[in-house]
DNA sequence: CGCATGTTTGATTACTGTCAATCATGGTGG
DNA sequence: CCACCATGATTGACAGTAATCAAACATGCG
């Protein structure tokens, strides 16, 4: 496994031990879960949410472990606590790409869960990650429980349909370069540290090969649209780094150059 | 605009037919329909049913007619009766593309009601249509009442963001020309007719223009690769109407080369 | 008939993928 | 501690695909 250059130090939400790698962790508790308190859950009253937090099993994964596998059965939700993720789908010829990553705070799985009860796509860490996951039964009752839960999911994968097919569009009506920098401006959003200077910079999560699967383009060609862009001191690199000077240079390149 | 040979008639409840002199339709129902039969109303008892029912709005629309565009306020569901749709999306630069083409008994714009209450894209029917609109109140009441209806949308829902996903990686991965073959299947399913003499005809409800906008490439491109198949010996082309004479050469295009 | 729209074709250019070689880096085992 | 190896990153040359530009053609409609 490569080791990233990551600290392994999380300040965000609830407290994870860093001083002992043994000790899984402090009580993690959905109810006052920072990280996990999407929209999802915040419509469970407090008795629902601790049910659904006695039910719930967290458990830390090293970077590169699988939290779960395209194909295998689908036997509850996962909520990423600290940490990034990978889906990635491989089709019958063998072909993989990676569908998107995602951050923590973020439910995981649900589409599958909701679809049908198998994983359409495989999920993996980018970074050394703390995932809770909350079985089936647990998450059937709240919903009976709480119709309102249900809606919740429906809101968040309406939208999450709707940021596919953007991006489904953008794919197709942009270039590489274009393509790559909105990617850029995606983990800013994410993971994007202020400087000093007021510039920004943006540690990413993964490869570049992957950042290539990731805007559905070869790594070599993703290697060129970056240097091109360092070219034009839009952006400037420095292994997995990226510093962004100018934000709006890197915001000219998204908005086509089109009229 | 183009030719208007329906009458744009609305209708209140169960009435449209008898509005419609050139079409002598049985009184419409939500509770007989068979073409809105899906799976998100087949959860609905019979009252509930019957209250949908009675406060829905059919329409029926010429092609090219809009159903709704973006940009607007989305104030319920709509239902295919008859006909085909286009759900074209425009983005801030004036690029256009059509997202999906959506066939009779499916639901439209679920999507965008759920997630916002603003439509994110246009729809436009590309042939005649008859169309369902069933407004927010009644929705609202439908799915207080009905958990498993809120249930029903949210498994479809999920179940179209994985075929998106699906989507945009064949999009990334194929040539064009896989990516026709691709839509000619699908479209072969949606309006395909068995010939006589074993093959099967599929009449397009759209221009080669909007086909290419459907698999995000140029008409010249599509045009080209059409014709590539049918030099193949493929498909063979007469206007919109599309032969597959052998289906399984169809089929070979899509399964890819590889190995 | 003439216009508007859609389709086809050709020539050309731009972009991206492919193949291959090299370099850089970190991790491993001796 | 260092040589070695595996992986990822970079670069160049090249091929193949698709976009672009332009023109001709077909068709349907007013």
């Amino acid at each position: 496994m490569t080791e990233l250059p990551y600290p392994a130090v999380y300040s965000e939400g609830t407290l994870v031990a860093k001083l002992s790698p043994r000790v899984p962790r402090p009580p993690l508790s959905c109810v006052g879960c920072k990280t996990c308190a999407t929209v999802e859950w915040s419509v469970l009253d407090r008795a629902q949410l601790q049910i659904v937090n006695s039910a719930k099993i967290t458990r830390r994964y090293a970077a590169g472990e699988a939290v779960y596998d395209q194909g295998s059965p689908c036997l509850g939700l996962h909520c990423i606590e600290t940490g990034t993720l990978a889906i990635r789908q491989t089709d019958a010829e063998g072909n993989s790409k990676m569908l998107r990553a995602v951050a923590a705070g973020q439910t995981l799985g649900y589409a599958d869960y909701f679809a049908g009860k198998t994983y359409r796509a495989s999920a993996y860490c980018l970074t050394p990650a703390t995932v809770c996951h909350i079985p089936d039964e647990a998450l059937q009752q709240a919903i009976v429980a709480s119709p309102a839960l249900g809606l919740a999911f429906l809101s968040h994968c309406a939208e999450d349909l709707q940021s596919a097919d953007l991006m489904g569009m953008q794919q197709a009506l942009s270039p590489v370069r274009t393509r790559v920098a909105r990617m850029l401006l995606r983990f800013k959003d994410l993971h994007g540290v202020s400087d000093d200077d007021g510039g920004i910079t943006v540690s990413l999560p993964m490869t570049w090969q992957e950042a290539a699967e990731l805007v559905g383009a070869r790594a070599e060609t993703v290697s060129r649209a970056v240097h091109a862009l360092e070219q034009d001191d839009v952006i400037r690199i420095q292994g997995r780094k990226v510093f962004i000077q100018d934000l709006d240079l890197l915001l000219d390149e998204v908005e086509q150059t089109g009229v």
